[in-house]
DNA sequence: ACTGTCCATAGTGTTGAACAATTTTTATAT
DNA sequence: ATATAAAAATTGTTCAACACTATGGACAGT
């Protein structure tokens, strides 16, 4: 009964002399470990929608494509995995998180909860009301050149720029995290235009009020539009998974 | 299914002085990883201060002590680096964090920005009250017992259960990381007694505010306490980085 | 003495192979 | 068909090796 035997190798009778391909020569800025670039690089891939929820990162077959150890790919999963953008599961591996309604509820309850304090209580020549604007012009920008992951991206430096207005790191950071979540939400709906579109303009209301010194009028235009934007997300979500 | 032979590890004979038997213990479902277990073990180490913030964990020391492979340690380290227990340099390692004043300053704004809110708006019926209660009871037996670990465990679970009010999991997990982060700084500061003593009688009339319904008037005096708790604490770590 | 260069050392970053443990798939027997 | 046992794939963990980076000391020039 034993019988269990590998079979696996026999090629590995290769000389370990094997060629190690050194990390390409990015000789700029700070240095980057190899597993955060992996991870920055299958971060990028599915919040594009390039993987997509649900499916499975086999660590053979990504090690193989990405060029990588298994064990620098699994340093990367871990990081990942901490971000909430993927999923172990014991013994059968990663899987590219799947939001669920729940997730989403989650997710806007946190925001209104976040961001409308935030706002309320901000100062209006707070260094973030001016990454506010940038980040709405930037929205505009991609609009024109209808570049949609562009506007999403500066959507969500917007949202990012009221949580600084908090100054609080770690509220910051945990902010970011979400906001990672809830690109994987865009990623899973599509007609991106229909999507953000609606809400650019909303954003440029609220920078603009508050930089005339009515914070807590921007906080209520930022609820309302949240309450929207959440019953906007989740029809197309519910629209989206009625079709598979 | 698939019964088969329970053949464990017998020739890796090397070391087996610490013995630590990996998945033979718990059967259950849980199915912890190695890497789970061991940074329970670290985690543990650094809360209850036998592990003291800026020292320098060496992965060949530490792989060595602990009975696991280097790699192993590092998704450890990965892990609770993202707790914020422990702090990456390149090249240089990991050491366990060392709160500042401004860690201290943020954790307390944090701490108002969540649970204030997550206090007024709760009902007097949620579950998360009973834990409450539940918490303050434990703290006091603690006390009589002069258990000032556990003290802290205590007050950690009580404020714990007045952010799960909120009915948000990620706000749940967030705050958890943040009470890890104070709790790092709890071990920093000696005289433990002094420390928690005088918060357990506030944390027992702010449930019992929330109790008769007046949730508000707890969400005042929980402000009150964290403005005073962030004096104090602030204070204490003056006093002990002074000394140095 | 003072300072800057060079080198040995030690520690982290990454790899590839190996094996154990578990899940999934396939094949076989009832 | 259906249950069950063997085979194949995959993940979990370890090890040994080497590249790369930081640190500290020896040594030469001023």
């Amino acid at each position: 009964m034993a019988a269990r035997k590998p079979q696996m190798d026999e090629a590995k009778a290769s000389i370990p002399a094997a060629g190690k391909a050194p990390s390409v020569s990015r000789a700029s800025e700070p240095v980057q470990t190899l597993a955060e670039t992996v991870a920055a690089r299958i971060r990028e891939q599915v919040i594009s929608g390039r993987l997509t929820p649900g499916s499975h990162l086999s660590e053979q077959t990504l090690s193989e494509e990405l060029q990588v150890s298994r064990n620098t790919l699994r340093e990367v999963f871990r990081m990942l995995t901490k971000e909430g953008l993927l999923r172990y599961e014991a013994n059968r591996g990663v899987f590219v998180s799947t939001p669920s309604m729940s997730t989403i509820i989650d997710i806007y309850r946190v925001r209104r909860f976040i961001e409308c304090p935030a706002l309320a209580h901000a100062h209006p020549r707070h260094p973030g009301v001016s990454r506010m604007r940038a980040a709405v012009e930037e929205a505009r920008r991609c609009r024109e050149a209808k570049d949609w992951l562009g506007v999403g991206s500066a959507d969500i430096a917007f949202h990012a720029a009221i949580v600084e207005l908090a100054d609080s790191p770690r509220m910051s950071s945990f902010y970011a995290q979400i906001a990672l979540e809830l690109r994987l939400v865009f990623g899973l709906l599509q007609d991106p235009e229909f999507l953000h579109g609606p809400f650019i303009d909303q954003n440029f209301e609220i920078v603009t009020e508050l930089e005339a010194g009515r914070a807590v009028a921007a906080s209520e235009l930022l609820e309302a539009y949240l309450l929207r934007a959440e019953r906007f997300i989740l029809g197309a979500y519910a629209r989206v998974t009625a079709e598979t």
